[in-house]
RNA sequence: GACCCUGUCGUCUAGCCUGGUCUAGGACAAGAGCUUUUCAAGCUCUCGACACGGGUUCAAAUCCCGUCAGGGUCACCA
């Protein structure tokens, strides 16, 4: 049976880079019908914080990697100490006293070759003599993070180990203490860094690192996922778009690549364009009611459910991030609508009382207020003053809208109402 | 500095294992155009890469060696 585990630390968010190593562990056990396992490493009392374990928590859930065990290493302090006492008496660890009179644990390094067949990378060589002892129980009574790791590991029975590629050089020193403690070694896989656009690893210089940031800036978790799935494996067949559930399909660890990948925001706004257009638009707006409801677009009560989604398919298509939504279809929410002020210097710096009065009779008239009819009345309106469609379309959106941009300016009309943009227009009716 | 990892368009990648079908394919970005009612979307086109140098071979992006470049690690942090 497969058993992986992700093993973050609570001493920050959950960050991309660990999305993406929990990505693939979670692909792997699925894929393979093991079992996903979560261990809280929060071993360094000063650092590790509750709410980061919350948070975490949160951010894979989101994501939709759920897990089948969760441990927290703070709860096994025991088990470290009494593999440092076994090593002890059989010798293979000696004490080490500080100048206080505190002891350390620590573990006595032989020089000899290490041998990691890296299922990735393939064979890695390390020298231990290169390696100096290793601390296993500092003087403060806590373990060091590569002992506590491999007790843990192995007797959580984890069978494979897929990290990034910054433990590789944290291989060759677990290894020597699985043997020590004659535990089996389990098979190692490490992952290839994610890199910020300027090099180097992605950091908070570069760009948002944590997972709950781009929930924030409105990415929806499978588009995420898809982004991050794609940063160091494809499954050839120029495929992009792919699910959660094919990519379990599909995945095959020995296809990851090799090569540390650079975050490309543009991409992953296009990713997210793509799932936000084929979203179902009741669930987007199930997203998007916290944010309605702050900016007062949706009042208690006062609220068509029916409306709004109507109104969010509009600009879905448009939407590169779902946040979007929130800027640029407030004139659909609110009464009181700013005017772009350039906007309004470009279209409405001249008198069209005539053309918005004649438009509005028009609209007045219809028997059946439609979209399609109402753009058969904004044609005659046009026709009869014998001027462009353009010059009176941009006006009436800027009047209607606020804004020289947005959806169709026929299905604007028909969602504001016949009323409410007799109002809009009536303003500039002089 | 030592050790380890990695090098295909600006970015993500396919191809590499099992040399020839690669005048290197796709996607994002960029540029141009079509459509048009603005912005998007969509469609079409353009730009653009095998890090370099040696081998091996009839033939190398693919195999070997070296160089260079980038990254990671060298904690009583995880």
């Amino acid at each position: 049976m497969v058993r992986v585990r992700f093993a973050p630390s609570p001493t920050g968010n959950l960050h991309i880079g660990g999305g993406r190593t929990a990505l693939f562990n979670w692909l792997f056990s699925q894929s393979q019908k093991g079992k996903f396992v979560l261990r809280i490493e929060d071993t360094d009392k000063e650092r590790s914080r509750k709410e980061y374990v919350d948070e975490i928590l949160y951010s894979l859930k989101w994501l939709g990697f759920d897990w089948d065990e969760l441990y927290y290493q703070s709860a096994r302090f025991d088990r470290y100490r009494e593999h440092a006492d076994k090593l002890l008496k059989s010798g293979l660890a000696y004490i080490e006293k500080s100048p206080e009179g505190k002891e350390a644990v620590i573990f006595k390094v032989a020089p000899r070759k290490i041998k990691v067949n890296d299922l990735i990378r393939g064979e890695i060589e390390f020298d231990s003599s290169l390696i100096k002892d290793q601390v296993l129980i500092k003087s403060d009574g806590t373990p060091t993070y590569n002992f506590a790791c491999v007790i843990d590991d192995a007797e959580m029975n984890i069978t494979h180990i897929i990290r990034g590629d910054d433990h590789i050089s944290n291989t060759p020193k677990q290894i020597l203490f699985y043997e020590a403690m004659g535990f089996p070694i389990p098979d190692f896989a490490h992952l290839p860094l994610i890199m910020g656009m300027s090099g180097g690893r992605l950091s908070k210089r570069t760009g948002a690192t944590a997972i709950s940031d781009y929930r924030k800036m409105g990415y929806l978790p499978d588009a995420l996922v898809n982004y991050l799935l794609l940063l160091s494996w494809a499954p050839g067949g120029d495929r992009e778009i792919i699910g959660k559930e094919e990519a379990v399909e599909l995945f095959d660890i020995k296809n990851v690549n090799k090569t540390a990948a650079t975050f490309d925001l543009k991409k992953l706004d296009w990713m997210n364009s793509q799932y936000l257009k084929n979203a179902p638009s009741s669930e987007l707006l199930e997203e998007l009611m916290p944010l309605l409801t702050e900016k007062k677009y949706i009042r208690e009560g006062g609220f068509d459910r029916d409306y709004a989604v109507q109104i969010l398919k509009l600009f879905q298509a448009r939407l590169a991030r779902l946040n979007d939504f929130v800027d640029w279809a407030d004139f659909f929410f609110l009464d009181d609508i700013k005017i772009d002020p350039a906007a309004q210097a470009k279209f409405l710096s001249r008198d069209l009382s005539g053309e918005f009065k004649l438009f509005i009779s028009g609209l007045e008239k219809l028997d059946n207020f439609s979209v399609e009819n109402i753009e058969k009345c904004f044609r005659q309106v046009v026709a009869e003053l014998n001027i462009e469609a353009k010059a009176l379309i941009h006006p009436l959106r800027v009047a209607l809208t606020g804004k020289t941009i947005g959806p169709g300016l026929f299905e604007v009309i028909y969602y504001l109402g016949l009323e409410r943009s007799r109002e809009r227009l009536a303003k500039w009716i002089k």
